[in-house]
RNA sequence: GGUGCGUUAGUUCAGCUUGGUUAGAAUACAUGCCUGUCACGCAUGGGGUCACGGGUUCGAGUCCCGUACGCACCGCCA
């Protein structure tokens, strides 16, 4: 038997036991002729305690002792002169008997430590080092926890856990496939699911009625710090469900993970806003309502009512009203000024005006406008006495909005109204079906070519079908989509009709996912679904910027794993057995 | 595909603006002292291809160009 305790569980009412621990030796402290050994595991410290005095050899061979070595040490549980309140087992420690060095370790790059000195590179080329570090396990801790309590709450509601293959078909839509050759049919490749969208609709044909997985899929883009090219889903699907349906038991599921996984206690029913409002009011279909700040449409007061040519010029102006901003300097303006130029902003300038003491507005555009124009402005802002307001302007009201959002964000992080110990989560709905693809020169499917239009709008399916709204829906947390899903087509016939608007030829729709079309002629039921993102889930309570601490083993910018140095080359007896060869650029 | 920032001791960083003797700090490590430490303390010591290649210059860690790698972002991510 290696331990009969583990390091993070001895307490004052245990002293006088006679124990045996195993761990890793986090640091050693000699202090004269005292030797004070930090062992951990994943359950805590425990601190040994050698003396000269009592035994010398001993307390020799424990000088010995050096970072990481993994070592079983025997004695006594004893209660400690002076007591450290910083630990669990702050109150005892193990007067050592005896202990075996079970295996060395070399010293280890970086410190082991909560607060490391290793950067992030040298973190995950030995993240088996970095996984030791308590901060880094309890992300890990607690993404099991999250995985527990997804399985309990759907197994509660009757779902279904089924796996669906890794190894299916490329499909042409949506991200580009990660692809994995055949060897047994040479020439031809499997792709990775990047999710198994098709798969769980199937299942519904299959009348499996609720069915979930948390399942990862793979996408073969550019990573971000919470984009992996290998990332995990909550997948669920559900029949005889209209949207309703599906948002109050999803919503209950994120409750139910708020009040088990961090003891806050959502009461009311999230808030639904429409795509249409969610980017007229903030610019974004993922906005951040922990805090207001609204935009103010304002062509009507400033266009065309002075000589202020840029906003003459304008489509779209816009403002927002920093509550009590209004000291801002001007050196802090100028700054935001530059903020908003920032090319992958990119607006033109800045436009402010501060509400002074005497009610009055002070703008940098006063010179073109009468007062009266100033008070409207005042007026239709909401601006009170010591507020700040801003305006962007421009052509395309979709491109300032978005500007426009950048700068509500920054103010809000600005004003410190973006806790991350606050939670806000709210439902957008009523997508637009498609958006238009200047690359491709057609309209692309916004979610998936499998999304229901909302039933009053399928009339505009044949004549503007870039007005058509879909039955699609996000979950949005703090500026972050956390889950997404629709109502899916289930009649083969409008199934067919997408393809068609989405510019497939029948052949090419029935040659790619013919499968489905086939299967929604036996008598596929009303059918739709949702995914979380876990990995955003579990960075989001642990309070992440990034969610890479939230996974074990995770790529890094270039979606390189550092640590198994890969992807990598295949020997060229393994490119002829899959009948492959090598086509590289140049240079 | 693009933009920005970065690369100096085992590690995290300073030094670069204004080129000039032997490149520093903290931490880690080693040795010694210290009998209640727990971010122990004190003293001493070892530790550097200043990412790589080219250029400017009498002289480059420092200025310029390129490459590689890392991070963040834009595009992309149904």
């Amino acid at each position: 038997m290696y331990r009969t305790n583990t390091c993070g569980e001895l307490r004052l009412s245990d002293a006088g036991q006679r124990v045996t621990l195993a761990g890793w030796v986090q640091r050693s402290r000699k202090f004269g002729g005292m030797t004070f050994i930090d062992l951990r595991d994943r359950y805590g410290i425990t601190q040994l305690v050698f003396n000269e005095e009592r035994d010398a050899a001993l307390c020799e061979q424990a000088n010995k002792l050096g970072r990481e070595f993994v070592i079983q040490a025997t004695g006594l549980v004893s209660e400690r002169e002076n007591k450290n309140p910083n630990l669990p087992t702050g109150e005892v420690e193990i007067i050592v008997e005896s202990f075996t060095v079970l295996n060395e370790s070399k010293l280890p790059p970086f410190t082991i430590e909560e607060d490391t000195d290793g950067g992030d590179d040298l973190r995950m080329k030995y993240r088996y080092l970095d996984l030791r570090r308590p901060n880094v396990r309890r992300n890990l801790e607690l993404r099991h926890r999250m995985t527990m309590e997804v399985r309990r709450y759907l197994d509660s509601k009757g779902f279904l856990e089924i796996e669906t293959p890794m190894l299916i078909g490329s499909t042409p839509e949506g991200a580009r496939d990660f692809v994995v050759p055949s060897r047994m049919n040479p020439g031809q490749f499997y792709a990775l699911p990047q999710s198994p969208q098709t798969l769980k609709q199937l299942l519904m044909v299959a009348g499996m009625d609720r069915y979930f997985q948390i399942v990862k899929c793979f996408r073969d883009e550019d990573l971000r710090a919470d984009r992996q090219p290998e990332f995990t889903q909550i997948d669920c699907e559900m029949s005889f469900v209209q949207q309703e349906d599906i948002l109050q038991l999803f919503e209950g599921m994120a409750k139910h993970l708020f009040r088990e996984l961090r003891g806050v206690e959502l009461t009311e029913p999230f808030p639904r806003m429409t795509w249409d409002d969610a980017m007229r009011l903030y610019g974004s279909d993922k906005p951040d309502t922990r805090f207001g700040m609204p935009f103010v449409e304002l062509m009507d007061v400033l266009k065309g009512t002075g000589e202020f040519g840029v906003f003459n010029d304008a489509a779209y102006i816009g403002g927002i009203c920093a509550e009590g901003q209004a000291s801002y300097t001007r050196k802090q303006l100028d700054q935001l000024t530059d903020f908003v130029r920032r090319p992958q902003i990119g607006a033109k300038g800045l436009v402010y005006a501060r509400v002074q003491e005497d009610g009055t507005l002070k703008s940098s555009v006063d010179k073109f406008y009468t007062p009266e124009v100033l008070a409207q402005l005042q007026q239709k802002m909401g601006a009170k006495v010591g507020d700040l307001v801003l305006i962007l302007s421009g052509d395309d009201a979709m491109k300032v909005r978005k500007q426009l959002c950048e700068l509500r964000l920054e103010m809000g992080s600005r004003m410190g109204l973006r806790d991350k110990n606050k939670f806000s989560l709210l439902w957008v709905v009523d997508f637009p079906m498609f958006e238009w693809s200047e690359e491709e020169g057609r309209l692309m499917a916004m979610h998936h070519p499998f999304t229901h239009p909302k039933n009053e709008d399928i009339p505009l399916l044949d004549t503007n079908p870039a007005a058509v709204r879909a039955d699609a829906y996000d979950m949005v947390c703090n500026g972050v989509e956390v889950g997404g899903g629709s109502i899916r087509i289930h009649d083969q016939a409008l199934q067919a009709k997408m393809f068609e608007i989405l510019g497939f030829t029948p052949e090419k729709a029935q040659q790619q996912f013919g499968f489905l079309m086939n299967a929604f002629k036996y008598g596929a039921p009303p059918h739709g679904g949702l995914a979380y993102g876990l990995d955003r889930w579990v960075s989001l309570f642990a309070g992440l910027d990034s969610i890479r601490d939230c996974i074990a083993f995770p790529k890094n910018n270039s979606g390189r794993d550092v640590m198994l140095d890969a992807p990598g080359a295949l020997d060229q007896a393994q490119l002829d057995e899959l009948c492959l060869a090598l086509n590289l650029p140049q240079e």
